[in-house]
DNA sequence: GATGAATGAGTATTCATTCAT
DNA sequence: GATGAATGAATACTCATTCAT
């Protein structure tokens, strides 16, 4: 661990990749700050927790991520272009932080199997399909995350609908259009296949979009 | 829980209840053992630890799933037909059981993060990002919730390949095209908004096979 | 430790000579569970948390004291007598017990120095004199000890608010009168000085009597 | 917090505030020098340590109560108004630091409640209940805070021993006689009931004297 | 003199698994 | 076969104290 950067820093750098390596819930303090070669207190001065730490090192990394998207598709003149921009970024991070967005996807949303975030009006609400309730914390915590990934799939959420009103798209549920490009394109990185790794980010995000815009049927 | 059955059919009901509450490692032994009414010896005795219980509860019902998949993709005349049919059965079943396969996900596959499975050569096989190696029960764990989800997979990516075979789909990468389309809908399951819970899974099926035949574009 | 014994006795045991070694904070569970001879699990399994089997102990050695107590004060024909034979119990009790009781006093009850216990209309409720406010654990906490406590001195009370109707006793504020013997008795004990730890607990009790009935005045 | 104070000064208020609200265990060094605003090493440079902080604390305060006992002793013509100028004094103290007070008490001498504090032949010694020898700097401590304790006691003593020795009081055991008067009202102070809190000191040490010297009985 | 960043020993608690009855 | 009492490794988090600047 490179000792020139400030504490903090190195405290990021092991998070990440101990993370990366072990999950949320199996990936230890203690190894952290092994790697980092700090003291446990200085971990708990910085982040608070084990969770604050990790969503700082997340949203860090998303709001860089949405900056990149917004610009991304700021630039294309076309609709397709526009796309092709969105998926692009999306597939060139999603790669490059894939275990850590896995773990957003399912240790911080999914792994409190019983609960979904709703966006009711707009408020993200935290419901549960058991009878027990969820405690403050936990529902925080959940919302932080989603809201997390909201920023970045409402990116692509207004481009379809403004393709919509605009008449370049089919009309149809943006929301549903939206989420199924998304998510797959997330989970296709997820669960790795030759295709996805071999195939350059941009040419991967061309396929999908013409995929998307002019389905595979003949 | 119904003493009529079983000590297995009660331990795995119970089971299949509490990992659908509080995801794999959350959930724990002593809360099952205690649903079921059985002894925690038993438990053990019949199913050996707590991984092999999960894995044999979802197996059970990925067999009776796949076979549902099976039938519905038979009884379909044309292309068009069989995919809404496999994605009418796949929104039921994973709207149904969207707690445990998220589990399959995210903690089974997922919870490990610097390890992935890949098919090389039809041979599925587990890589690491980094240097430490897998245990060989961590493989073989991975490896067969991979191939459990490959099960549902294949028949999709078989239509898929057969029709582009046949002419009746553009040519493209088979493989890349039934993943985001697969994994699209499954994590649009997971992580549910308004329109997924609220349209039925005919109407939901047709409209995403629409999509993914003639797209979203004019 | 005597292996004769079941496990749950073995640790109650070993838990009320390491409290009245170290006090409530200070001691730890390792010690316990060292001495004990048993596993950290089992302690668990059986008193839920420390505080809980601290409790337990204090709880049990309480409702026999209360008894003997209670049949102390029945046996006595004059009130004085009656008041004798309080004393020599409590006394006695307290000398034996005088660790574990200082934890009651001082940990569980003055432990959380910002806040008392008041009884509002026959009702124990915890006040705060800072605006912090207590957990709730806090506040029952509180009041099972002061119930504990207030379960002996009731008794004494009982015994000065009769005198007094009878006109057995000059009036006066029992509760006040009661308070100051009993605490008084207490700490006497607590803060041990030759005297007290010479002198039986009989003797004791009768000049505590005789000071208490006719005073030290001329 | 009153920056015009010296930085000694700043954390001597600080200090009481927060030893009083939370008792010395639980009373942390961040807050006392949040509190005091200033840095953590001013606070060890002047103090030494927590312990010595506190100490210094209190017997600051014990030097000033101790001269206020003594000058009510002297004013008072008879033995009565002597003890009734006493106790109020005692009265007015205890209840305006009743936390700090409670500190001492419990945390100070009653938290190694093992130990006890003997005056042999007028030196102070600790004795251990148990075979384990307690450290020299734990016996200090315990002796600097008895004798603390033993100041203010020591004046109550007097009055009362001179009083048996003039005949004023019926001869008896001076020592049992102050113990138990003394450390009832410091124990009603610290378990406050409605009496105590709703009277004035004055009055309440009237009370209390009136009931020493003629006691309760008819 | 004053500071506060850094430390790490210390502790309560959980829970999968075993094995004697 | 069935049980459940017993286990102990594993882990997040706290806070008094130090010492380089």
């Amino acid at each position: 661990m490179d000792t020139l950067l400030s504490k903090e820093q190195r405290i990021i750098g092991a998070a990440e990749q101990v993370f990366a390596k072990h999950g949320f819930e199996k990936c230890t303090v203690d190894e952290i700050i092994a790697l980092a070669d700090v003291g446990k207190g200085t971990l708990y001065k910085y982040f608070g927790n084990k969770e604050q730490l990790f969503y700082y090192l997340v949203q860090k990394k998303n709001t860089l991520f949405v900056e990149r998207l917004d610009a991304a598709v700021k630039h294309g003149l076309t609709l397709e272009q526009k796309l092709v921009a969105f998926f692009t970024e999306m597939i060139d991070f999603y790669k490059a932080n894939a275990a850590l967005w896995q773990i957003i996807y399912f240790e911080m949303l999914g792994g409190n199997a019983g609960l979904m975030v709703h966006t009711v009006n707009g408020v993200p609400t935290v419901i549960s399909r058991y009878e027990t309730k969820p405690s403050e914390e936990t529902k925080d915590m959940m919302i932080r995350y989603h809201l997390l990934l909201e920023s970045e799939f409402i990116i692509l959420k207004g481009l379809i609908e403004s393709g919509m009103e605009k008449g370049e798209l089919k009309p149809g549920d943006a929301e549903l259009d939206s989420m199924s490009l998304f998510f797959g394109v997330a989970m296709s990185i997820f669960h790795p296949h030759k295709v996805v790794e071999e195939t350059s980010c941009d040419i991967l995000a061309q396929q999908i979009v013409d995929r998307a815009l002019r389905g595979i049927g003949k």
